[in-house]
DNA sequence: TATTGTTATACTCTATAACTATA
DNA sequence: TATAGTTATAGAGTATAACAATA
């Protein structure tokens, strides 16, 4: 309709550049920053492990599964926080895309001792190459020490929740 | 069955207890720690929010509308890097709850300018509350200077990834 | 009794295509 | 033609209850 002729337009839409809105509140919050900074990173590293058909969950697991064979279904969880019904879908595909078994666990037999296949750690071996590019990567766009830094404090946050949320039996 | 002793389980419990699972490759890992603070900063935020009935992304979309009222559903959709047909259901939420409200645009008659009403007001203004008390609380757990540090290293790497995630056009 | 793996289920978050009414 | 809001839909991720086999 009328109302809006091209110089209406140009007028609204230059307010709206100078505004820009007021996200102040949330860009200086540490919960809001946390979460973009994890959302970003984890798109680029996701696309990254697209070629090798993994997505970064598959990755972890894929990586536990590779430094600790034998490890059982449950101490996968509770190391990664996962709830133990949803990671038998995980497992699941793992295994039957041919880079994960489940085998016969050595003094438990409801327990099943998980361990890669060849054709597991030759993917897992290509995709950790991705990420050590990706963390390089992250490393370099928070210059020098950054890396560490970043660490030492998010590891302060992780360690502080993990009474509430992980291990009350530890 | 037999097999399992007492005597042999608490062998295997003590053989796990002592290995505790190789996880250091995650846990050095960027993306992984981002991965895991945020999701125990977020529980954690998302527990003391409850009592107002609000999850932290509808605490985010509430915070910005009370900013800058008359901002429009795209506008809030690009600056929280929410998909637009997914705004619907959130703004549908607030509204029908009372808290928000969709009005006429001054000069765009598809667009919605969204406002808070009284109650969304109040419920903002005690969200605020708990929100700072939350970050205080983060603050005390990241040491003297930490929260500064924290915000700096984030911003860097929600910057860096912005150009390929949200906007192009800018 | 407790734990491992499992099924079923549900809810949230996210992503894409396509429509409408406006611009 | 392009944009704002919308619908429909599908896929991840996550959460809980309950069951069989085993401890």
């Amino acid at each position: 309709m009328k109302n809006g002729s091209a110089a209406t337009r140009r007028v609204q839409r230059i307010a709206r550049a100078a505004k820009a809105l007021d996200v102040a509140l949330l860009e200086g919050s540490l919960g809001y920053m946390l979460r973009r900074a994890q959302l970003a990173t984890f798109a680029e590293f996701g696309k990254e492990l697209e070629a090798l058909g993994l997505r970064p969950g598959q990755f972890g697991v894929l990586a536990v599964i590779g430094r600790n064979p034998g490890v059982t279904q449950s101490e996968i969880c509770t190391a990664l926080g996962i709830q133990r019904p949803n990671f038998v879908a995980v497992i699941d595909e793992l295994e039957g895309r041919g880079l994960a078994k489940r085998g016969a666990a050595a003094y438990d037999r409801r327990a099943n001792a998980l361990s890669l296949t060849p054709a597991g750690r030759r993917v897992l071996e290509r995709a950790e190459l991705a990420q050590r590019a990706h963390e390089a990567r992250l490393a370099a766009r928070l210059g020098p020490g950054g890396q560490e830094r970043l660490l030492a404090l998010l590891s302060r946050l992780v360690e502080s929740g993990r009474g509430e949320t992980l291990s009350e039996d530890r």
